[in-house]
DNA sequence: AGTTGGACTTGAACATGTTCACGTTCACGT
DNA sequence: ACGTGAACGTGAACATGTTCAAGTCCAACT
């Protein structure tokens, strides 16, 4: 019942630098000619490997996406590292995190739409809800997490359990958002995250003032089966 | 300024009979095979026509896919007149509609996945924010509007004017979440379809009792936000 | 009847993601 | 030193979406 790894890590010194040359044109090549435009065959040649070894490496030229993504968080965590340092106040971390995302995913917005269609695909195990996006998806839930731990609220020990995937799920929705917004420096999408954010913090904050109990529960059902049900593992 | 025809019609009889038969021979094999394994060599072979003559109407295999909702929604049409000419309450009929949504693409369930993330391009004009789908957009969100009209339900200028287009996009909500639903009899789908109806409706009558004026403001304009953003023309 | 223009048709050619059978390198045990 | 096997590397070959230059058909006009 072991997954098969179609992102094959590499066992030598020499693999780790192939490995890394083909990310890293990968990478670079994404960015300046998007990903549809970008060739195997060209990743191959800058990298200075041939095409067969890319292959080695990488299952498919949708796995060098989910490289692109890794990156893309571990930039996330860094930009965000020493504002959740800071700040306490549980509103403002959850903003200025989910702000920071849509930040630091800027430079590749050009080509984050062809980059999502072909991870989008529900028969791929490469799916945001998928098998091999498990481990990245574990990561941003954690982060999520950290941001509630950090804060000076206190939440409901449900609430606490099931809001990091939730808050997943709705920095993909944000992502998808970010996506198709063409507004002038995407403040469409800086103004939709302030609004959803704030109605997050909101909803919790009734939830926790023990009002509208009988909703909570039918509300929270929803919740779960909505969010819930899809992820593998 | 006019919009380029990627989907030719049909000029001639004898046109219109190769135009029907390739429909209907990738419709078939979309359902045989699945999209992806379905070749364009394979859809032109059971149509009797040429490779070439595929790309004559049709202009990429995705512009297939276009055809193939245009069905569906046909098929949708077909099984809600019935229940719209009958039921007058607001939330049946929407919840209805949005229910036979769902059933009526039961048998397309299967390779609904790949279909959704090669339209889900946001680069494509096919995108279902895009231009080449505004035609089959606009006639779904005729249908909520007569979901709304034949009702007994009154609603605000605001709403009436603008909760098609979101209703529009909460069926593709819906029908995303069907996509990854793989619970037995597409139970999860239609309890999630309970719920969420419920709550609109529920929004919508709290809209209606001028409670909350201030969050209602607050709301709408987050969800003209999110909702009416992205969509071409 | 003859001409013409456009709709329609064709299949070869092309680009590119992917596979595969085979070659090379190298650490390790003997 | 030598053999071994796994990791790594290679490029030709394949499948398939797409393009294109050229051919065929037909209705309308002269």
């Amino acid at each position: 019942m072991s997954t098969a790894p179609s992102i094959e890590p590499a066992r030598t010194k020499r693999g780790e630098t192939s490995r890394a040359a083909i990310f890293g044109a990968a990478l670079e090549l994404f960015q300046e000619r998007g990903y549809e435009a970008t060739t195997m065959r060209a990743i191959a040649e800058r990298a200075g490997v041939s095409l067969g070894s890319s292959y080695h490496y990488f299952a498919s030229k949708e796995h060098l996406v989910l490289g692109f993504y890794r990156h893309t968080h571990e930039l996330h965590l860094a930009a965000t590292a020493p504002l959740l340092e800071r700040e306490r106040d549980f509103a403002a971390r959850l903003r200025d995190v989910v702000r920071a995302v849509v930040v630091t995913c800027e430079p590749f917005h050009d080509f984050a739409g062809a980059i999502f269609s072909t991870v989008a695909n529900p028969s791929s195990p490469l799916n945001p809800f998928g098998r091999e996006s498990k481990a990245l998806r574990d990561e941003v839930m954690q982060l999520y997490s950290d941001v509630m731990s950090g804060s000076d609220t206190r939440f409901p020990a449900d609430i606490a359990h099931e809001l990091p995937t939730r808050l997943w799920l709705y920095q993909m929705g944000i992502l998808y958002f970010w996506i198709f917004d063409r507004s002038p420096g995407r403040l469409r999408t800086l103004e939709v995250i302030d609004g959803t954010t704030d109605l997050i913090v909101r909803l919790i904050s009734i939830a926790n003032l023990h009002l509208l109990r009988g909703s909570r529960k039918r509300i929270l059902q929803l919740v779960r089966n909505i969010a819930g049900g899809s992820l593998t593992a």
